[in-house]
DNA sequence: ATTATCTATAGATCTATAGATAATGC
DNA sequence: ATTATCTATAGATCTATAGATAATGC
């Protein structure tokens, strides 16, 4: 109905951010990651990651709205990021092959402990009833549990893995084993080899070692 | 030198607690692990575990010196009571058992969320630097895995599990499993059903079912 | 007399908002 | 003109300590 642009009081119209803007933006949010993966989310400041972005705490909220939303964004972008990885769009993968970049990806989280860290602390608290980051863990599992529960059922039809198994129970089993290794891991890193275990335990599972 | 009592000033000798205060002490603690489980350290306040006593802040102070002394007493309890259920003094363990003891403390979990959140909530924060919980946590990961990987060792030699694995993986694969499973299980209790997925990855590692 | 609690408070934080000023780009 | 920042501040917390009062038990 009304349309057309109104010569009502003024015609403002917004413009969008300046290139020194999304600059900044990125910025909070690789710092982000940071400080939440020291501090994880509740003990994480505000005022810290401002700090080392070397803007003021409001200064910060004139780019994200609230805590929580950098919090979502921070999550976003590393799934995003993360799952990009692991299981490429557009790039089928053999049930063997995803079991392979499944340990390829333990293999990789040895040299980035800072995402580790990420991931333990903000696992840690989000079991908590209305935390912030629940709902995008548990979605997070629960595609994890579906993608690794095919792969598994895949591999078996390949006669590449003993088939009188629940697919489920290996895949939760998996999935549980890499990021229980992630916390001993975290705490006393020379005690252990998470790729050594996490091939072990493929191996032990029955993987039969072609390429591997 | 001056051991007599000294006709000092006044000789005053410290009575030790009344049995009211002993008893609110025992029920500080058990509220601060309900509270921690819920909120995490860095997240549960005095106050909280304070007002569910029905006591006021400082009330609570009288009976731990520190909000970090409570935590540490917290872990000391959990710890003993945990441990000894777990691997009671004084009754030693065939390989086999203590395996199945796991595989038991895992359907027990269960049945006590509170305290499955317990640790998930503490660990997460834990492996931060500087953490109050970091050490007593890094102590208990490298006891446990002493203790499974004899167990795995000994199950070995008596024919029970497969020989060529190295105890070590197999026991930090089996600690790693348990406490991802935890996750999991917080998470979405009903799409998680632990105690099967334990038992499956036992049975697939070969664990010949016996008595069980 | 000693322990158990309370009220009050100091001293730190923390997040989010209001309102001003500086920088950027149609 | 709009975006990017800043300073200031409201309003909540939080832990720990000081100093008073109430309860307990040699």
């Amino acid at each position: 109905m009304e349309d057309a642009p109104a010569p009502g009081p003024i015609a403002r119209r917004p413009r969008g951010s300046y290139s020194k803007g999304r600059a900044k933006r990125a910025e909070i949010l690789s710092e982000a990651v940071r400080v939440f993966a020291e501090s994880g989310y509740r003990g994480g400041s505000l005022k810290e990651i401002a700090d080392r972005v070397g803007l003021s705490q409001a200064g910060l909220l004139h780019h994200f709205t609230s805590k929580e939303q950098l919090l979502a964004e921070v999550l976003a972008e590393r799934d995003a990021e993360d799952g990009a990885r692991m299981f490429p769009a557009g790039e089928p993968l053999t049930g063997r092959e995803a079991l392979e970049r499944m340990a390829g990806q333990v293999r990789r989280n040895t040299t980035v402990p800072g995402l580790v860290r990420l991931y333990a602390a903000l696992s840690g608290e989000a079991v908590a009833d209305g935390h912030p980051a629940r709902e995008p863990f548990v979605a997070r599992y629960r595609d994890l549990r579906a993608l690794m529960t095919r792969a598994v059922a895949e591999a078996q039809d390949a006669g590449e893995l003993p088939s009188d198994r629940d697919p489920v129970m290996i895949a939760t089993a998996l999935i549980a084993v890499m990021d229980g290794l992630q916390t001993q891991w975290l705490l006393e890193p020379d005690a252990v080899d998470m790729p050594a275990v996490f091939d072990t335990l493929l191996s032990a599972l029955g993987l039969h070692a072609n390429t591997r």
